[in-house]
DNA sequence: GTATAAATAAACAGAA
DNA sequence: GTTCTGTTTATTTATA
């Protein structure tokens, strides 16, 4: 059967799992039925529910709590004001004097008073345009101050906590404190969100002519650093909505992504915004969210084409729901994906993937300058890639925004765990399996440097089970685990396996059992496992990833897609496991072979022994053959590969030569670097 | 369209 | 009897 396949691949998401959320279980499946359960479908299921989110806002009020309060005040004033007029109606002067703001110092006895309750509209009518301007005007300028106060102090809450973190960051790896730097960044980015959002409340309601020069006052005060336009948008959606869930303050109006993100970038344009406010822009009320900055100028996509739709179905994660024309497609875009709190979820790890993959591509991009640098070969640009990779991201965001390669410093801040991670994850599919893998494998550096964004946020790890249970064996010193041990291993190292426990503990099982790497050797203590590197790697798909066709493009720089190849083929290079590391590529380095590989090299967690970096040093895995040795199968008819001394027992020390065989043999394409 | 690999679900058996 | 562990089979999905 299919046993052979080893799994080194890796895979992305998975789908799955979805949500089915067992909690229950640590029973996992096990005997008797009881395991199970869930079957279907998961993704759906997770995604909402965790929605408590993010908040973000530390303090004592919330944000959507503080609009509702403005508005509430500016209509208090205003009927305060009205008061006034009304009453005052027997001073005439006041009329023209009201234009000084004098008005709305109206005493608070006075507001009371006027429980009355007067829409904006109505307003309208009792007083006259100037009056009404002078009103607005004042109330602006309340309002406005309040924000900044509001806004300020949120800036110096989070700018303290930055400071404090960065202290207690120095002890932590850099990207542990990118990390929450990130964080920072995108709370900064929620607070200049809320912000534009309010004002843009205001406005919508009539209560604000936003001005560009005054609408720019607040946001200014922020730093915008750190901030990237094109991020807004997505904190918007994301981080921003979960803050304030079902806020009407949000949705209120088409706030959408669309407006903020135009007046993110560039607040001052007047943009659709100040216009005629007409409210409701999209049916339901529904924010042209999703649809990116379809309603302004830019292009209200050609009638027949949007971001998210596309061969008659609608992109977005997970959906591919089918519709016939533009028009229904809006129809379901706003229906199904409206703002909340799955669609924020979704958005949210949308916004993780992008990062992620940026990120990784950075560092890949950045290897390979090096490499190409070291080879002699002058990098085409040095931006070749990220030009790309802009596009990219652009394409996979959903507004079609473009990403801002920049953050590749900065690591995804992890979300709060529990949620949609994973649920979205596979929304966006199950993962692709066989690429991914290979490319992702270099497991340990990839966890190295992303190992407190999995610890944390509920996001699925790009790789398969067996590549995983793999390097939790390999990173114990003494290579072997007890599968209880491994199931600590897998919750202790990801968020996302701290849930649906009896589905991935009964995957975990599954790959031990059926993947002929893992052997399993009855000790004194019991039964653990231990990897045979040599069946590992075994299984590593020929082709693919080094072609030459790949090197090619990749050196040429390339187009977009020749990006994709080239990264792919830079993955995968690193993928290989002994090569990986900075080295890479000596045979010589080959020949230690460990089995940790490259997986050592980076060995996030726990330093592995030899893993002293990658190099070559190796020295003789200690521990290795002793894991091999055991296993159970007689000889598999594996030999046949490699010739065979080697495998013979699997013992480790002869592993060594043995090994580098075999890659030689199974490399030779794909590393080529 | 097919083959392969991986994820997932589940049945089942043995041991503690 | 229950739970854990381990094996195996089947199905689904994604990718090459």
């Amino acid at each position: 059967m299919m046993v052979e396949s080893a799994s080194e691949t890796i895979r992305s998401a998975p789908s799955g799992q979805n949500g089915v959320g067992s909690l229950s279980g640590q029973a996992d499946g096990g005997g008797g039925g009881s395991s199970g359960g869930g079957a279907a479908g998961p993704a759906a299921g997770g995604a909402g529910r965790d929605s408590a989110v993010g908040a973000d806002s530390n303090g004592e009020m919330s944000p959507a709590e503080l609009l509702h309060f403005q508005q509430q005040q500016a209509l208090q004033v205003a009927r305060q004001f009205l008061l006034q007029q009304a009453s005052g109606l027997s001073s005439p002067g006041n009329n023209d004097s009201k234009q000084s703001a004098s008005a709305v110092q109206v005493p608070v006895s006075v507001a009371m008073m006027s429980s009355q309750m007067l829409t904006p509209q109505q307003m309208q009518q009792i007083l006259s345009p100037p009056q009404l301007q002078a009103l607005l005007q004042q109330q602006q300028a309340l309002m406005i101050q309040q924000l900044q106060e509001y806004y300020k102090k949120q800036q110096e809450q989070l700018h303290l906590q930055l400071l404090t973190q960065q202290q207690a960051g120095k002890q932590q790896p850099k990207e542990a404190l990118g990390n929450k730097q990130l964080a920072f960044q995108q709370q900064l980015l929620q607070m200049q969100q809320l912000q534009q959002q309010h004002l843009l409340n205001l406005q919508r309601q009539g209560l604000v002519s936003l001005q560009p020069s005054q609408a720019s006052g607040p946001l200014q005060t922020l730093p915008q650093a750190a901030v990237c336009p094109t991020d807004l948008p997505q904190l918007w959606k994301g981080e921003g909505a979960p803050g304030q869930p079902a806020e009407d303050s949000v949705k209120q109006e088409g706030l959408d992504l669309t407006g903020t993100a135009t007046t993110a970038t560039s607040f001052a344009a007047p943009p659709k915004v100040s216009p005629p406010l007409s409210h409701h822009t999209l049916p339901n009320g529904q924010p042209t969210v999703l649809t990116p900055r379809r309603d302004s100028s830019s292009h209200e996509e050609t009638p027949g084409s949007h971001p998210l739709y596309g061969h008659g179905e609608c992109k977005w994660p997970g959906c591919e729901t089918l519709c016939e024309d533009l028009g229904q497609f809006i129809k379901h875009l706003n229906t199904e994906h409206a703002l909340d709190d799955r669609s924020t979820a979704q958005c949210r790890v949308q916004m993780q993937v992008v990062q992620q993959l940026e990120i990784q591509l950075a560092k890949e991009s950045e290897r390979l300058q090096a490499m190409m640098t070291h080879l002699h070969m002058r990098p085409s640009e040095p931006k070749p890639f990220s030009q790309p990779v802009t596009v990219s991201a652009a394409d996979s965001f959903p507004d079609g925004l473009a990403h801002p390669p920049t953050s590749a410093a900065a690591p995804v801040t992890p979300l709060r765990p529990p949620g949609l991670g994973s649920a979205s994850l596979h929304s966006g599919g199950p993962a692709r399996r066989r690429s991914n893998d290979k490319f992702c494998s270099p497991i340990s550096s990839e966890l190295a440097q992303n190992h407190e964004f999995y610890k944390n946020a509920d996001v699925r790890p790009p790789f398969t089970y067996a590549s995983l249970i793999r390097q939790a064996i390999l990173e114990t010193p003494d290579r072997q685990l007890t599968l209880n041990e491994i199931y600590n291993w897998f919750t202790r190292m990801f968020a996302y396996f701290r849930r649906n426990t009896a589905t991935w503990k009964n995957a975990v099982r599954h790959n031990l059992s059926l993947h002929k790497c893992f052997v399993r050797v009855e000790n004194v203590k019991g039964a653990v496992w231990t990897v045979d590197e040599r069946e590992y790697q075994k299984r590593r798909p020929p082709k693919m990833t080094g072609s030459p066709t790949l090197v090619k493009n990749m050196i040429s720089g390339l187009s977009y897609g020749a990006l994709n190849a080239s990264y792919q083929a830079a993955l995968a290079e690193s993928s290989f496991p002994l090569l990986n590391s900075p080295g890479m590529l000596n045979p010589g380095s080959a020949s230690s072979l460990l089995p940790l590989g490259h997986d050592d090299a980076g060995a996030p967690v726990e330093p592995l022994p030899s893993n002293g970096s990658s190099s070559p040093p190796r020295l003789s895995p200690p521990q290795y053959s002793h894991q091999v040795q055991v296993k159970e199968e007689p000889a598999e008819a594996e030999e046949d590969r490699r010739p065979g001394p080697p495998l013979g027992p699997p013992n480790p020390s002869t592993t060594g030569p043995p090994e580098d065989r075999e890659l030689e043999e199974e490399l030779p394409g794909e590393e080529l670097s």
